[in-house]
DNA sequence: AATCACGTCAACCGCAGAGGG
DNA sequence: CCCCTCTGCGGTTGACGTGAT
């Protein structure tokens, strides 16, 4: 492997460092007329005393014509979480499908700001999950506490705007991170987890998922949430191999979630056994509305409208239940703020360990 | 006004792969 | 094959700006 000498500037009497406009237009100048051809020959033929390295970076990066500066859109943040979420720090393929955004950009935008923001929603950066941390659980719980008493000071700033959607963004974050625990502990069997969501209540809003009525969860199977799958990412064994069976399917994940790159087209909410394994084909992890700008509200409603209702309903006659309208029961019940409560107070406060919560 | 803490981002560094001789 | 050059990529650094104290 040869080694560029770039790193060794100083001693070779090269520039580092910032560049100033007179060496842009020097770079540019040159560019325009000749191209950029060998990079290592262009400083001395542009009359740069800069290395090649430096000169290909500064083009690329930042004086190139066709680079788009400023503020990244809303589709364009969903954009790369979205492919950040199925190729990972890929960041040269990232920018090839955000026409005039550069990799450095991308990355940099990544690392500052939604890393953070992924972060703030509970959800695992890297591998686009929930987080299942018990920290994470407390401030969810304060989160939670915080809307019901109409006295949120949300951390996403002007992201929620809305108490109400404040308060379902909790629930279904920290729902997302029982389910997760309640997967990946393998001191959980279906029948504790019944024993804790079910006891001696008769009203909570896992009765139909667990108690056996609804039939989205009717089977003796060992339980799957399913919504671990919302958004695999590398660690789904599914996923293209290559990048050129990446490429041929990008068209989706531009624009939103392709569950079929992902490897979820026969991905299920319910247990690994029923009927509608292959119902599910589309969920998108990532809102519609995910910038913090003044429009940026986290909208609920509009996850679910990305959705096609139809496709969750059963193919089992006797079932009238769908996710949604089961996950609308659990939503919408204000009278079941206490109940989340409880179980707050028992996976925060019963063991020092996930693996042990339950 | 001074200092500190933090966020942002341009630029650098080191490594790896492709390809030519 | 081996060696070398060139190029590109991803991680990291550090200068700078800004807001808080």
């Amino acid at each position: 492997m040869g080694r560029s000498p770039c790193g060794h500037d100083d001693e070779n009497g090269l520039k580092k460092g910032p560049w100033t406009p007179e060496e842009d237009q020097k770079l540019i100048d040159y560019i325009s007329s000749h191209g950029h051809g060998s990079w290592r020959t262009l400083p001395k033929l542009a009359g740069l005393n800069r290395c090649g390295k430096s000169c290909r970076l500064r083009w690329t990066n930042y004086l190139r014509p066709d680079i788009k500066r400023g503020k990244f859109s809303e589709d364009e943040e969903r954009k790369i979480i979205n492919l950040h979420s199925a190729i990972g720090n890929k960041w040269s393929r990232i920018a090839i499908k955000l026409p005039g955004r550069t990799d450095n950009e991308i990355k940099n935008y990544w690392n500052t700001r939604l890393r953070k923001k992924l972060l703030s929603m509970g959800i695992d950066p890297t591998t686009h999950k929930p987080r299942t941390d018990l920290n994470h659980l407390v401030n969810l719980s304060q989160l939670l506490g915080a809307a019901n008493f109409g006295n949120l000071i949300s951390p996403w700033g002007s992201a929620l705007n809305l108490q109400a959607d404040a308060s379902h963004l909790a629930k279904i974050q920290l729902l997302q991170n029982m389910l997760q625990l309640m997967n990946t502990s393998p001191l959980l069997n279906m029948e504790s987890t019944h024993d804790l969501f079910i006891g001696n209540r008769n009203l909570n809003p896992f009765e139909g998922f667990l108690n056996g009525t609804n039939t989205l969860l009717n089977n003796k199977e060992p339980f799957q949430s399913g919504l671990e799958n919302l958004n695999p990412g590398l660690t789904n064994p599914e996923a293209p191999s290559n990048f050129q069976d990446f490429d041929n399917s990008w068209a989706g994940l531009e624009d939103g979630f392709n569950p079929e790159i992902l490897g979820l087209k026969n991905s299920s909410l319910s247990s690994t056994t029923s009927s509608y394994e292959n119902e599910i084909e589309i969920m998108n992890p990532v809102p519609e509305s995910f910038s913090d700008s003044p429009h940026g509200t986290y909208n609920i409603n509009q996850m679910e409208s990305k959705i096609d209702p139809n496709q969750l309903i059963s193919t089992d006659s006797a079932s009238t239940y769908t996710i949604f309208e089961a996950w609308d029961k659990l939503m919408d019940d204000e009278t079941n703020d206490s109940y989340w409560k409880d179980i707050l107070e028992l996976t925060t406060s019963s063991s020092p360990s996930p693996a042990i919560l339950w």
